[in-house]
RNA sequence: GGGGAGGUGCCCGAGCGGUUAAAGGGAACGGGCUGUAAACCCGUUAGCCGUAGUGCUUUCGAAGGUUCGAAUCCUUCUCUCCCCA
């Protein structure tokens, strides 16, 4: 393949090329002289073990350095998430128990493969080597880089002007991330455009130590499904990879629709043509933004699940939401009673919290028995024959008798 | 070490002796409408009582106290932040 063939794919999507493309080009043609395959960092804490949408945004990109010969080093930062990772909120992370970390990597390897190609991925965990390192070489590390260069970090730039606290550890872990990139010696590493500071800061140690210096590519942070803030487990934002189909096609379905584009941009591998054909027609009213909301679920759901899984999710969606029919697997229950209270079958079946939250339910008119919406919380279900339970819109229960 | 500010419901944040299960916003849930679980509008959001009341219990960092009555006042403890050294 021709070197800007290469190039052009790699850039798709990419937010910045530090320290420019320039670089980039020349390590690509040393390596194509040296005929070896480039080395792709990529570093993941393990304290969100379920990989979302968000994520395959840089997953895809490593996997797309694969099927172009290349390897990806993928390290987990077991070692950093066993002290805490204070990275993002301003608050400090609890520090994780060693067992959770092992279930969590462990998750995080069944997942990622659902997008890397197993053959061309290096697996590191960072307690390889920090696990083994003295105080003395964790000082040495340390006098590499100086408070103002941290400070440059704006996150911390913005806390330490608001004077919230920052703490020594929370200073420090630019320095262990960066050090990772000294004991891997990768060429490329790359990370969301919130790890800008980080990534650079692999790259002055690398410099440090009398390593060759990585070049980074950051990608997009993807805005989570309400909307407003960056996708991520802890929001309640997100979109598992991992979820079951009819949930990826729906939870696609309820974004804003503003991020249908940037979505289809992101995360599919439509053509920028078809993209750019369908935004028109959205704009010009030849297309309904839900029809162009559907195409990219299905293609979502295709890609984690298959075609005609992605087709089954869509046709069950169109069924319970559009025609307002039943779901056609609907879970069911038996009870052996003759009668059972509304309420208790709503509580104990999970469909509502509490009692209290089951009698509001009922009075908002939100529970339905076989079509008729019940109206007082006074009611019991006879269990002569079979009958299906809705809550809400997208509950659906069916209970029998014995 | 000295001084100051503060910890309120899922989150943010008002309240600073009764009318406070606690404003407002966010989020979630429900309803309407629709093009969808978009947008918009409306409603609900401590728990319990077979449904109902001017009902009962629990909640404002923790524990005590003052008071007919406390998230609001006092004491002790605890945690956080800021300033000075």
């Amino acid at each position: 393949m021709d070197i800007e063939e290469e190039l052009r794919i790699i850039k798709r999507n990419v937010v910045d090329i530090l320290p420019g493309l320039e670089e980039l080009r020349k390590r690509l043609q040393e390596a194509r002289q040296q005929a070896r395959p480039l080395k792709i960092k990529y570093g993941a804490d393990p304290t969100a073990p379920d990989i979302h949408l968000g994520h395959t945004i840089t997953l895809s990109k490593l996997r797309e350095f694969q099927d172009l010969g290349h390897i990806v080093q993928f390290i987990i930062g077991d070692f950093t998430a066993m002290i805490g990772d204070p990275s993002g909120r301003n608050e400090v992370r609890k520090p994780l128990s060693e067992e959770s970390i092992r279930k969590n990597a462990s998750t995080y390897q069944e997942q990622i493969f659902k997008i890397l190609d197993k053959k061309r991925t290096e697996l590191h965990f960072n307690s390889e080597w920090f696990g083994k390192m003295s105080l003395k070489d964790t000082l040495k590390m340390a006098s590499y880089y100086t408070v103002a260069r941290v400070l440059e970090r704006a996150e911390f730039k913005e806390r330490f002007k608001k004077k919230q606290e920052i703490s020594l550890l929370e200073f420090i872990y630019p320095l262990l991330q960066g050090y990772d990139s000294v004991m891997l010696g990768n060429d490329i590493e790359i990370g969301g455009t919130d790890q800008t500071f980080n990534l650079l800061v692999g790259r002055d140690l690398q410099r440090d130590y009398g390593k060759k210096e990585q070049i980074i590519l950051t990608l997009p942070l993807l805005v989570g499904t309400d909307g407003i803030r960056k996708m991520s487990k802890s929001y309640g934002n997100y979109i598992g990879i991992t979820e079951l189909p009819l949930e990826i096609y729906g939870k696609t379905m309820s974004i804003p629709d503003e991020l249908i584009f940037p979505y289809m941009e992101l995360l599919t591998s439509i053509s920028d043509e078809k993209i750019n054909n369908m935004k028109k027609d959205v704009r010009d009213e030849k297309m309904n933004p839900k029809d162009a909301k559907a195409f990219l679920a299905n293609e979502i759901v295709k890609r984690y699940h298959g075609i005609s899984e992605a087709a089954k999710a869509g046709n069950e969606f169109d069924k319970i939401f559009k025609k307002r029919e039943l779901p056609s697997e609907i879970p069911s229950r038996k009870y052996e009673k003759e009668k059972v209270w509304i309420i208790d079958v709503l509580v104990n079946e999970g469909l509502a919290k509490n009692k209290t939250e089951a009698n509001r339910l009922i009075s908002q008119g939100a529970v339905e028995l076989d079509g008729k919406t019940i109206t007082s919380p006074d009611f019991d279900i006879l269990m002569d024959s079979e009958h299906v339970l809705k809550v809400g819109k997208r509950r659906f229960l069916k209970i029998k008798g014995e």
